[in-house]
RNA sequence: GGAAGAUUAGCUCAGUUGGGAGAGCAUCUGCCUUACAAGCAGAGGGUCACAGGUUCGAGCCCUGUAUCUUCCA
């Protein structure tokens, strides 16, 4: 083994053993429990960035854990064809060669995205095998396959027969450039820079007026929009316009009269209390217009140019068109104002654009009856269970307000849906195949949004729709999902509700939800600023093993994380260490060592202590990860390794190891092998390679960690009294290391080590551990008994029932050392009283429990000890 | 406008039934001790955002305020 851990060497070739191995499949054992998670499926669009990276680890730390537990473990892969998201980046690709899709046609154009969908596909693939995850190829699924179409297309018509799918026109969000319908949440809110336009629209009669003008002032964020005006509203109550409802209006440019309105959606705090009313290119316009029967004019051609409609600026793109409408209107001198201000737009999800609200012909999915559905699940036994549970408010509340979803888009790329018109009646069939006389009958051109088909994710995966398929029964539902915060809308309450719709049960058990993997500076990993890392690069500098302890460690459930070169450094760290203690345990072993445990009899009190520290943590770490408390299992893995493991019990075991007691020392060399066989064993769903690269190097049963048992805690292992016992001993190593700091003396210093105590058993303790004490703090002479006499020039350290001398006669400044007794004095006494104050509150002792009051007097016994014992080495000094 | 989260050491963050404030990094001091100098040993450093309240006891529970972030409208 080389002195330092690199990690290329240990990650080479060792995922493909394991896939040779066929260690990732499911055991099959039927008397096991099943423990299955679906993947969530990255998007063939590009390479996995370091959200997948994160979200994978923690269910590859899930998966493996609970398959070493002997659980039935399937963790099924797969990709998502993510319609528009690809579509676009082949469209972009084509574009570089100035081809469009519609040169090429929808066929020839879904050949170039299957090249696509091919390449990334096998990039992704290659992206999981660096990461190290445990996954059953042989389950592996695309949205797009034909087991997964089959049942996107059962939903679709089944869904259509209940009624919970109809097609209409409607106001919709549309994608300009991708051209095409987008559904609420692919929509994104942000602030940009706009005005509010503060237009003139005269009274078409004479002798109307208002405030004394003959016009009415009407301010609007989208004057191109102004062509398909076709009235102005007011609130009904509003008290100031209740003599102009009926009146009409002329609208610039246009020259149309349009009638003064009443509808209560009119907000009369909100600029003039007057709005101008475009059911066509406005959500809250359409609804008004449709209460009074208004006509709907579509001023935009699909790509946002305007139409014939718009008049002279028919063929401008929307942006031109505001322009030119805005200089026109400041000629005609109708522009009143003109007033910058920054609102809220929406800009598709996928490619950035601002959306149109668009009048056009959908499907759509009616979301009440099914989110009622999925709400009602919540409140029964077969309930998803939230981790952290405040998500669940985030899927109720949004389930509460549902709107009817938007299922149909105008791509190519993606499930078309199963919908055909008759070419001579018009009349629609819906069906799971095409009609049989398919020669009248056209399909309807669009796809399915993605999300349609993710949401099937969990059952479609296994099989479904043949409910008798051994996957679905034995597997589903499955048992956690992982993933981030951000799509909670989009994918998991959908998957909720078409899950309870169509299998009647839950998709999944848990769904953790963690957040997202931020830059140094906590800015979003994002294309436009440059800043995103790839997850790569980062294993190829680190290892696989570094991220994945970087990524479950340092952050608490449900919160973002920032990504940090720092923390990759401590990462690296902290496995160079297992490393190193690795290398030391396995150069101590004999051919004969196994990695099993000597007989309590057996273990001396170095021992006794580390097995009880081991089984503590592996309590801990169990419990942690079954509360999805990731960094919380790797901190208590941390301190026991680092803290526990190797400052302590191994350089411990030197004096052992090096010494002549060879009973001793082959019971050492077992204890050793054990603890770092348990340790590894706990530690390899967290870094997989590292740990069976060293577990294969160490004596040991079986073929692979992967499949070797989890370590359980033994009640009977735990050991208080060898635990405080050795602590005791450690009290004593450290005051002698703080003297010798103190003193500037360090090890290579002679110095006498004198210790006053008159408890039997402490002293005896300290005797028969009297090597370590050598091997730790170097005495020349040490002597132990309750009637040490301590010269003048030495310095005191006093713990537990027990005093701690060094006499340094040419090394000590006494008046310093008179100063930091007094210090400690001070310290001291405030603990006393502290404990006192306590103590002497009637009310503390008869209200808090009784362990409580009982560690709190023990606590008080120990400071008045130590207070006592500085207190008279003080005056010792001061009166000497 | 509604909701959620955050505010703890110089920096990044833990702190899970309320019972003496922690880690990593950074800083200071001393050590090449036969696993590791990317290491070892020792040390310093915090009115737990602010103001009230509940309690014998509050970083933790309640109310309000401030600042930042995110989601929704």
């Amino acid at each position: 083994m080389s002195t330092k851990y690199d990690p290329t060497a240990v990650e080479a070739g060792r995922y493909e053993t394991w896939k040779e191995q066929g260690v990732f499949k499911p055991s099959g054992n039927e008397e096991a429990h099943p423990y299955s998670v679906v993947l969530p499926p990255p998007n063939v669009t590009g390479k996995l960035h370091l959200g997948h990276a994160w979200d994978t680890t923690l269910q590859d730390i899930l998966i493996r854990q609970k398959r070493m537990q002997g659980f039935d473990t399937l963790w099924v892969p797969g990709m998502d064809h993510a319609g528009i998201a690809t579509q676009a980046k082949v469209e972009a690709r084509l574009r570089e060669n100035n081809v469009t899709r519609y040169d090429l046609g929808r066929e020839k154009f879904i050949e170039q995205v299957w090249d696509w969908k091919d390449e990334y596909a096998s990039i992704i693939k290659q992206q999981w095998g660096k990461l190290g995850l445990s996954l059953d190829y042989s389950r592996e699924r695309f949205t797009l396959d034909e087991g997964l179409s089959k049942a996107v297309r059962k939903v679709f018509v089944d869904l259509y027969k209940k009624g919970l799918i109809y097609r209409g026109e409607y106001i919709i969000n549309w994608d300009p450039q991708a051209r095409t319908a987008l559904s609420d949440i692919e929509v994104i809110h942000q602030d940009d820079e706009g005005a509010f336009y503060h237009v003139s629209y005269p009274f078409v009669d004479e002798g109307v007026t208002y405030d004394g003008k003959n016009y009415i002032e009407i301010a609007t964020t989208r004057p191109e929009t102004m062509m398909g005006d076709v009235a102005v509203a007011v609130h009904p109550s509003d008290e100031r316009y209740k003599a102009l409802i009926g009146k009409q209006v002329r609208v610039p440019l246009i020259n149309r009269d349009i009638p003064i309105i009443a509808d209560e959606y009119v907000d009369p705090e909100f600029g003039t209390g007057m709005v101008k009313i475009t059911p066509a290119h406005d959500p809250n316009d359409f609804l008004v217009g449709n209460r009074h029967n208004l006509e709907r004019i579509n001023t935009m051609n699909d790509d946002a140019t305007m139409n014939e409609k718009a008049g002279k600026y028919v063929g401008m793109d929307r942006f031109e068109a505001r322009k030119a409408i805005v200089a026109d209107l400041k000629e005609l001198g109708v522009m009143l104002n003109v007033e910058p201000i920054v609102h809220s737009v929406g800009h598709s999800e996928r490619t950035g654009v601002q959306v149109e609200s668009r009048l056009s012909t959908q499907w759509f999915v009616k979301m009440q009856p099914l989110a009622a559905e999925a709400l009602a699940m919540q409140k029964g036994d077969d309930r998803v269970d939230f981790w952290p549970p405040r998500f669940e408010n985030t899927f109720s509340s949004w389930m509460e307000d549902i709107h009817d979803w938007v299922i149909s888009r105008q791509l190519w790329w993606g499930h078309q849906i199963p919908a055909w018109y008759h070419k001579e009646t018009g009349e629609i069939y819906v069906g799971e195949t095409a009609p049989s006389d398919l020669e009248n009958w056209e399909q309807d051109n669009d796809v399915l949004d993605t999300w349609f088909s993710s949401a099937l994710w969990p059952f479609s995966t296994m099989g479904w729709p043949d409910t008798d398929s051994a996957d679905f029964n034995r597997y589903f539902p499955t048992s956690t999902l992982v993933t981030g915060y951000d799509i909670i809308f989009f994918w998991v309450a959908r998957m909720m509700f078409q899950s309870k719709e169509f299998t009647g049960r839950q998709p999944f058990k848990n769904v953790l939800i963690h957040g997202l993997i931020r830059d140094e500076q906590g800015r979003k990993m994002s294309k436009s600023l440059g800043n995103g890392i790839d997850p790569m690069d980062v294993i190829e500098k680190y290892g696989a093993d570094a991220l994945r302890w970087f990524l479950s460690t340092g952050s608490t459930p449900g919160q973002d994380v920032r990504f940090s070169y720092t923390k990759m450094d401590a990462a690296w760290n902290f496995i160079n260490k297992i490393w190193n203690a690795s290398r030391y345990v396995i150069m101590n072993l004999d051919d004969t060592t196994e990695a099993k445990l000597p007989s309590q009899a057996e273990l001396s009190l170095a021992d006794k202590w580390i097995v009880s520290r081991l089984n503590k943590t592996i309590k801990h770490v169990t419990e942690m990860l079954d509360k999805f408390e990731f960094s919380e299992a790797n901190r208590a893995l941390y301190n026991f390794i680092w803290n526990d493991f190797a400052d302590w019990y191994i350089e411990m075991t030197k004096e052992t190891l090096n010494g002549d007691n060879s009973q001793a020392k082959v019971n050492v060399q077992n204890t050793l092998a054990y603890v770092l066989d348990q340790t590894l064993r706990l530690l390899h769903p967290i870094m997989p390679f590292v740990t069976e690269k060293i577990w294969l190097s160490m004596p040991h049963e079986g073929s692979s960690l992967v499949i070797a048992d989890y370590p359980e805690y033994d009640a009977n292992l735990d050991n208080p009294i060898a635990e405080s016992q050795f602590q005791s001993l450690v009290d004593l190593i450290t005051a002698v290391r703080n003297i010798r700091s103190e003193a500037n003396a360090p090890m290579s210093t002679p110095i006498d080590l004198l210790i006053k105590t008159s408890d039997v058993t402490l002293a005896n303790i300290f005797a028969e551990n009297g090597d370590y004490i050598s091997r730790f703090a170097h005495p020349k002479e040490l002597q132990i008994s309750a009637d040490v006499v301590a010269p003048k020039l030495a310095m005191t350290q006093v713990i537990t029932n027990a005093e701690i001398y060094v006499p340094l006669a040419e090394l000590i400044n006494i008046e310093d050392e008179i100063k930091r007794l007094a210090d400690e004095v001070k310290r001291l006494a405030g603990e006393v009283k502290r404990g006192q104050g306590k103590l002497n509150n009637e009310r503390f002792v008869s209200n808090a429990p009784e362990a409580v009051v009982v560690s709190e007097r023990e606590k008080l016994a120990d400071w008045e000890q130590k207070l006592a014992a500085t207190e008279a080495r003080l005056n010792e000094l001061k009166n000497a």
